[in-house]
DNA sequence: ACAAGGATCCTCT
DNA sequence: GAGGATCCTTGTT
């Protein structure tokens, strides 16, 4: 499948969101599906862009179609594809995937590990593509390293609230932000989710 | 220079 | 369902 363009990630980032549910990451001969994501949005309390530009969060303020990689808690990797336009600060986590090609490859970065516990979960996805911090503005749209195909669309969507940020705004902790491919075991904590 | 806490995962119960 | 791992980023002093 084609390499996405530029432009697709210059939309709003919760339209990007719901438009990455079954595009394809591309890295060496592994191929995800991306099954569930998170929209973090420009003034939203949740995300990382709530103190304004930091050395951390500078990626998401710039141009789009790059990779916000990050580690969280000391010890995992996560994977956000920056959206919108140079100077707003937005981005979407890939929180959940399912493997199209390079299945062996995946379990040997996963421990092993079959079925969907292999990449149900956003520090799974990183470690499933073997992503540190040097991918940090890594330009997904160009050949060469992590790229972002296009991919058959999904037959339908759910959505719901973010996980993990109980430190936000009350408004911003409800915002259905939170999208994941419909009629699929690949993704996580699926009981918040609703069809869109 | 310091203290606090985090967009999580795994293991054990 | 609960708790520990583990270290970087951030705001504050």
């Amino acid at each position: 499948m084609r390499l996405l363009p530029v432009a697709f990630y210059r939309a709003d980032v919760v339209a990007v969101a719901r438009a990455l549910i079954g595009k394809r990451l591309c890295r060496d001969g592994v191929e995800l599906e991306i099954t569930e994501v998170e929209a973090y949005r420009d003034g939203d309390t949740a995300a990382h862009t709530r103190h304004g530009v930091t050395a951390r969060n500078a990626v998401m303020w710039g141009p789009p179609g790059r990779a916000y990689v990050y580690l969280c808690y000391g010890l995992h990797q996560m994977l956000n594809i920056v959206t919108g336009d140079d100077g707003h600060g937005a981005a979407v986590l890939i929180r959940a995937c399912r493997p199209v090609a390079g299945l062996a490859e995946v379990q040997a970065r996963r421990g092993g590990k079959r079925g969907p516990v292999l990449l149900t979960g956003p520090g799974k996805v990183a470690q499933a593509l073997a992503l540190d911090a040097s991918f940090n503005h890594h330009v997904l749209y160009e050949p060469g390293g992590l790229e972002l195909r296009d991919g058959p669309a999904p037959t339908g969507l759910l959505a719901g609230p973010r996980v993990g940020i109980d430190y936000a705004s009350a408004e911003d902790r409800a915002a259905r932000w939170r999208f994941a491919m419909a009629g699929t075991p690949w993704v996580s904590q699926r009981k918040t989710l609703t069809p869109l």
